[in-house]
DNA sequence: CATGAAAGTGTAGACCC
DNA sequence: GGGTCTACACTTTCATG
């Protein structure tokens, strides 16, 4: 297990401004930090290796990518369907999300769809093996906060 | 509103290949796609002109950070509450994501938590101004995946 | 979309506190 | 142990075909 890495300022500094552009030269993170370069570059690599950063990565526009629609999908599998529920999730790519979750219902999931009209499809194949619950996203006035 | 961009395979090939590391050169991009430095970069820019690359970001692992524990809260505004319980979920800087969204509840969150103990603290507040439903997460079978 | 030169950036080794 | 400095290799950018 990653043994509890301690963070300074710096570098919870450096993990903010890689927040907002993780294209960020080390060279303009130094500056802002207020360190050399190397020294910059060598915290980088002891949160990676650390696992506080799991990766670098890209957040895409799901609208502009034509997915303008989401939903929160609970879905409670039937008595012995756990595990094909599970796999059909998996297998389905408008499912963005899928958390396990404690009590009445089991899985917890986000999905996105081209139009309204694809809901009813998707869901489908899943009502004689789980019981499904659904609400749209009408806006989502938070998205991938990290706590303080 | 952003006007539909169009992507071929390599504007895919180098969304992918930017979705596990946002932070590759575009010397070795360029090479994985088979194009030169310059149209590469010109595609990055168009991507995120267009709207498709919202940013580059990191994943930070909530555990490593001392939050080994999340939860699904529901949250149902008793009436009159509505904006007042949006603004207590965006000042506790435990929760993570907020959905509002159609139907029973109004608002689907992610909450993180340094331990269990935590739990209540955190939903005492709500208690006279709405009904929460709380469903710990027991494991993430996917997060953040793109549709194909 | 590719090429080539100029400016900028990252990394490794030696050194300091 | 962590930070800095310098120099060299690599990368990005811009103008051009």
């Amino acid at each position: 297990m990653a043994s509890n890495i301690k963070m300074d300022d710096k570098d919870r500094l450096i993990v903010r401004l890689l927040s907002n552009d993780a294209r960020m030269p080390v060279s303009e993170l130094s500056r802002q930090v207020g360190l050399s370069g190397p020294s910059t570059s060598e915290r980088i690599r002891r949160m990676e290796a650390g696992g506080i950063i799991s990766r670098f990565t890209v957040d895409l526009d799901l609208t502009a990518l034509g997915y303008p629609l989401q939903a929160i999908v609970r879905i409670k599998p039937r008595p012995g369907n756990m595990h094909i529920v599970e796999d059909m999730i998996l297998n389905e790519p408008g499912f963005l999300d899928c958390d396990k979750v404690t009590g009445e219902d089991c899985f917890v999931t986000r999905l996105a769809l081209r139009s309204i009209a694809d809901l009813d499809p998707v869901l489908l194949p899943f009502h004689d093996k789980a019981e499904t619950n659904t609400a749209i996203i009408k806006s989502s006035p938070l998205r991938g906060r990290m706590p303080v």
